[in-house]
DNA sequence: TCAGGGTCTGACCGATCGGTCAGGCATGCT
DNA sequence: AGCATGCCTGACCGATCGGTCAGACCCTGA
């Protein structure tokens, strides 16, 4: 039957998120949540085994999309990895900006935690991705910079629309990204890396 | 009179600047400080009036320097303003690299202070220039993904020389930031939402 | 009518936070 | 000797944190 009289646990989970993305996940407490929902933190933590739960729940469909992503890049490499790397990378920051923008800043500690431990590896992985595997500290420099920037600053933008911020970032991606292949022929570096 | 006996004040500067990277500011306690230290948690309040203050000197070289940039900025504009807040960033970004990881995270609630209320407003204007005092939505956000990757990401490169990030991170600006002047001041536009 | 389960709460807990304070302990000056 | 000063500390404070718990208040089905 209809339940939805109070949707209490959801109201709790927006609250959460919106607090969150502004004050950040250690510098929000369960009291500040309760108060915006017009509960007692009591009632969190019966809707909630606790604050990580609670986060982990509003992390999943994020984290969901970014394991997606890793296994589309399973055995991809060079440019080709690069391309999938970047396209997911940027399609799933504008979609989750605001769930992404909530780890601004808490990802050492968070990623210590057992509900997340596995996030660190695949944003190592997606890393390399978008580095083309290329060993070269530039490659892996710009690709790390870019990951961090976007991830950092499309919490920024909620006033520019989905599509927009989206085609925005791919081009700037795409611009910033050292070619693997095509950097062959430039110049013989110091190093001679084949991948 | 030397009286460098025991340079207590230093040694807790030392021991917040590298827990302070590593917990980041919020995460890192008094007591984690004093104990790293091998004093107690007075003797910490007692060299420095409180919290607050001690990251205030921990980062005043960093911020004198992020002033000093900001000077030279005024006034410049297009191309000019790129160049010099590519190059100014980037060598204050790997000079800096550890006073910035402190900031990760937890600039929102920093700024608010007084002690550090001015640098949203020269980093503001600091992004501005990087975008060459462009309108377009692409270049302005590109210049918040560099600012911010750049700062997320310099922290982590502790293993590669000043001279070599410096140089890594100046060609990934120059090849990533928006071209002003290529574009022609004025044009008319004939598409700038199609792509 | 009553039993029972889902929902919610105030009161409370131990831990930890930043910060205060009175005083101990050297050292150097008069 | 007496005193002042700089450095340091243990004990303590109020506030806040995440989390627990017994019980009150529905609503529903028997």
């Amino acid at each position: 039957m209809v339940r939805a009289v109070s949707d209490t646990h959801g109201e709790i989970l927006a609250a959460a998120a919106r607090q969150f993305t502004v004050t950040g996940y250690r510098g929000t407490s369960l009291q500040d949540i309760a108060r915006e929902v017009g509960c007692s933190k009591a009632t969190v933590l019966y809707h909630f085994a606790n604050k990580e739960a609670l986060l982990a729940e509003l992390m999943a469909p994020a984290i969901g999309v970014l394991r997606d992503l890793d296994d589309r890049l399973t055995g991809l490499t060079g440019s080709a990895a690069q391309e999938v790397a970047a396209q997911g990378f940027v399609d799933l920051a504008v979609r989750f900006r605001r769930e992404i923008a909530v780890l601004r800043g808490e990802f050492p500690e968070l990623l210590c935690q057992p509900a997340f431990a596995h996030i660190q590896q695949i944003s190592d992985r997606l890393r390399d991705a978008l580095a083309g595997h290329s060993e070269r500290p530039g490659a892996r420099i710009a690709a790390l910079v870019l990951l961090a920037g976007i991830s950092e600053a499309c919490g920024e933008f909620a006033d520019i629309a989905d599509d927009d911020l989206r085609s925005a970032l791919l081009t700037l991606v795409r611009r910033a990204v050292e070619p693997v292949d095509a950097a062959l022929p430039q110049q013989p570096t110091t190093e001679d890396k084949d991948s």
